[in-house]
RNA sequence: GGCCCGUUCGUCUAUCGGUUAGGACAUCUGGUUUUCAACCAGGCAAGAGGGGUUCGACUCCCCUACGGGCUGCCA
């Protein structure tokens, strides 16, 4: 029984996604376990792109993936490291692996491995290829191109101690020799991980459980090379509401798509956090507060569901949460990222004066922009079918007469208060029967904020234009 | 096929052998109210199935079912 190692070394992390397409949320999840994980430890973030798949890898999809990760807030220390600018390193390691003997030469070609697989399938066996050439003599070998496989013990287990997992044994008869280089010269994603890990001083493994498997080949490589292995943690992967992998048909599989949903980054990383992770009962909390929580042993092992009411409601309170001016300037990205006109003055300055009582009821930006039509339209407000019903001759004469009484009262919610009260005891009419009207005259909408925000909003000059509009 | 991982309310989860199995989202009911939202109070709702181990299992072990992953000169 292999005890946890103990880690005196310095934390670092990584994600390292291959650029053949945008940042999925499952891959923004990841990238921020990682995140947490340095960041709340005084540790370190590192990028990795694997790019070693010259045919899949486009420079575009790396541009997106580094965007979706900003747009997370997920910073990361030094450059973005490019796994096939190391190409040169990686064949020196084969090639040192070579030398040590725990790695041989294979010339076997991929037509003879098909051959050997599609034998062992007729019989109606599954078995792993076997090199011939593990143990031949050097002095046979022939002038041909040739792959470096790892020279993998065939008997015993390899023990995983993963930190989400826990233990995990692979039996080695499993597992065959795995090519580290190809007959080109270019290194396969198994030994080009363990190096760059190795390189980058990669303490802490954090990522998908879809490469716990992977994860005893990789070990081997490590104890081939007599590199100190890195603590593991495979983090399950996200599913979509009905249990199946998460995928297009689910909606949204893309980090982008939900920043162009208009939903706040933090509470974006709230939900990604709280998403198969737990603290006991901590459910919305700030950046600071999951960095202080978040440990590995919070992580649960089964995949998790993506829940968007939950997700909505998280962000609602984060809405909330929000300074106006963070608040402003998020939602300025969001604009550019959705490509709308930026909102500019005097409507910013109005905008920012609601925010106060619009934010506490909104989840989303567009949600905030909609939750805020008041104070963002211009005279004159055109009333939907729903508020138009409230303005009939009776109300339209009581906002006529409350117009004038605007003019010298102190525009202050107590003084507002007084006015209104005191219109409703003239007409005899309850509360409700005022505020309709003047919520059709300043808002246009049957559903606004309270009349009295509206009013403190738009100011003494404007409440009385959108009255006389209605009374014109 | 083989190997590996997983399975607590509809969903995210707490529990780390002894609890009336807790919280949150969703949902339902009531309250507040100036509309919507928010908010407050309350309700409904769970250990996949079967065997063990134990005085006692959600918790430990085995089997089955279901879901996922790996099994490439992809990553």
């Amino acid at each position: 029984m292999t005890a946890p190692m103990p880690h005196s070394r310095p934390i670092v992390t990584r994600f390292a996604p291959s650029p053949t397409g945008y940042l999925h949320i499952g891959g923004g999840r990841t990238a921020l376990f990682n995140w947490l994980y340095a960041r709340g430890r005084g540790g370190k973030f590192l990028l990795r792109i694997e790019d070693t798949d010259r045919e899949r890898s486009t420079p575009e999809a790396t541009a997106a993936i580094l965007r979706g990760l900003t747009w997370l807030g997920l910073d990361w220390d030094g450059d973005v490291v490019s796994q096939f600018d190391r190409k040169d390193r990686h064949a020196e390691v084969a090639h040192q692996m070579l030398a040590r003997g725990t790695a041989y030469k294979c010339f076997a070609t991929t037509e003879e491995i098909a051959a050997f697989r599609a034998e062992a399938e007729a019989r109606g066996s599954y078995a792993l290829f076997q090199s011939p050439w593990r143990d031949a003599d050097p002095a046979t070998y022939p002038d041909l191109p040739y792959v470096i496989r790892m020279r993998a013990p065939r008997t015993g287990e390899t023990v995983i101690q993963d930190m989400v997992q826990g233990r995990v044994v692979i039996k080695n008869d499993t597992l065959d020799d795995m090519i580290c280089l190809r007959s080109d010269g270019t290194p396969t994603y198994m030994l080009a991980v363990v190096v760059d890990d190795h390189d980058m001083h990669v303490s802490h493994v954090i990522r998908g459980d879809d490469h716990l498997n992977n994860a005893a080949r990789q070990q081997m490589i490590y104890q081939a090379m007599d590199w100190e292995i890195p603590v593991w943690a495979h983090i399950p992967l996200i599913h979509g509401p009905d249990g199946k992998k998460l995928s297009k048909r689910h909606g949204a599989t893309g980090v982008e798509e939900y920043q162009a949903m208009g939903y706040p980054a933090a509470g974006m990383r709230n939900y990604l956090t709280r998403l198969g992770w737990a603290k006991g009962d901590a459910e919305i909390f700030t950046t600071a507060e999951s960095l202080n929580m978040f440990d590995l042993d919070g992580i649960g092992r089964a995949p998790a569901r993506l829940d968007f009411k939950k997700l909505e409601n998280t962000c609602g309170h984060h809405m909330a949460m929000m300074e106006d001016d963070d608040l402003m300037r998020e939602l300025d990205a969001y604009l550019i990222a959705v490509a709308q006109p930026q909102i500019i003055e005097p409507a910013r300055a109005t905008l920012k004066s609601a925010l106060y009582c619009v934010k506490e009821r909104a989840k989303t930006f567009p949600d905030l922009l909609d939750k805020a039509h008041f104070a963002l339209s211009q005279r004159p407000i055109e009333c939907d079918e729903a508020s138009a019903k409230a303005l009939d001759s009776v109300s339209r004469g009581i906002l006529k007469i409350l117009t004038l009484q605007l003019q010298n009262v102190n525009w202050t919610k107590a003084d507002l208060e007084v006015i209104l009260n005191a219109a409703c005891a003239a007409n005899e009419i309850g509360f409700g029967k005022l505020a309709a009207p003047l919520r059709a005259a300043l808002a246009g909408r049957s559903a606004a904020p309270s009349v009295f925000d509206m009013m403190l909003v738009l100011g003494r000059d404007e409440t009385i234009a959108r009255l006389a509009d209605i009374s014109a």
